[in-house]
DNA sequence: CTAGGATCCTGTCAGC
DNA sequence: TGCTGACAGGATCCTA
């Protein structure tokens, strides 16, 4: 998923059911997905619940903090007097849990925390929190969107001048949070193409892309990103919650919102893309 | 140093 | 039906 509003998402969400307390009992069924000793994390409250880019940060009261990185397919679902998901959205929101795709099991005072992850990209990482900030990957992270500067996102940008713009922005280094989704809604909002080589962009055209990656972040943020209320309705339908914010993600084959044209779906830096072909031209 | 491709892993879907 | 390859909301490692 789980790209930055998605893991706010669950932030905000756990942070309702799980803040003070305690931890009784982490079950690993899958080795690869739990890297550090989980002794340390039994019989301890959380403290806090706080993120840095798409890493969920889950800080305990005797100074560990379990990281948790979804990447792909990691998806988050408590169950206890109510029940939360969010990640990536799969009918594990709503199936009888454990299921095939579990991967650790955490036990807690007031209910099971279900961390399960098809792929198995996705960890959950024991970590002093001090040491926090020099893990690796936090440590090499760039900063929040809402807290960059035009200068900063410059800077970092003309690093990767000869680059496809979409495969810079997708650099955790260079800005931290942006994944597939808000790559293509971005340089859609900003009307850039995904291709267009990163050291030809004029200021204006960067501006309005950090303005394009804040807002379309904020909007999926304020629509409630991939949790269960999303994936299911009120009405016990199936949603889809890229259709609350998303202009061209997963719409080719439909009219662009500004200019009517077909949206179509190509290949960029690796990654499927979406683009409206008139409101996005090659070569700008 | 950057750029681009392969890689980790499992499941699903389109096309034979 | 059964097989095959492509692809998937991420990041790292390897090579040039």
């Amino acid at each position: 998923m789980p790209e930055l509003p998605e893991v706010e998402t669950i932030r905000r969400g756990l942070t309702k059911f799980l803040n003070g307390v305690k931890i009784t009992k982490i079950k690993i069924l899958c080795d690869k997905s739990f890297i550090g000793p989980k002794e340390v994390a039994i019989n301890q409250k959380i403290k806090a619940i706080n993120r840095r880019g798409k890493a969920l940060l889950i800080d305990l009261e005797n100074g560990i903090t379990l990281m948790i990185h979804l990447r792909m397919t990691g998806q988050l679902i408590f169950r206890g007097d109510e029940n939360f998901a969010g990640g990536h959205p799969t009918d594990s929101f709503v199936n009888e849990l454990p299921d095939n795709q579990t991967r650790v099991i955490i036990e807690l005072e007031n209910g099971t925390l279900f961390f399960n992850d098809q792929r198995k990209f996705g960890f959950i990482k024991v970590l002093e929190t001090v040491e926090v900030e020099n893990d690796k990957f936090i440590k090499s992270l760039a900063k929040e969107p809402w807290d960059m500067t035009f200068a900063e996102f410059k800077e970092n940008l003309m690093h990767h001048k000869s680059a496809p713009i979409k495969a810079t922005i997708l650099d955790q280094k260079v800005i931290a949070g942006v994944g597939n989704i808000y790559a293509d809604e971005a340089l859609y909002y900003a009307q850039i193409h995904p291709s267009y080589a990163t050291g030809m962009l004029k200021d204006a055209q960067i501006e309005k892309l950090l303005e394009g990656i804040r807002n379309v972040m904020q909007a999926s943020i304020d629509s409630g990103g991939s949790t269960m209320k999303t994936y299911v309705k009120a009405d016990g339908t199936k949603g889809d919650y890229l259709r609350l914010f998303a202009k061209v993600f997963r719409r080719e084959g439909e009219p662009c919102e500004r200019c009517g044209t077909e949206i179509i779906k190509t290949r960029v830096a690796g990654r499927g893309t979406h683009i409206c072909p008139n409101c996005q031209k090659e070569g700008r």
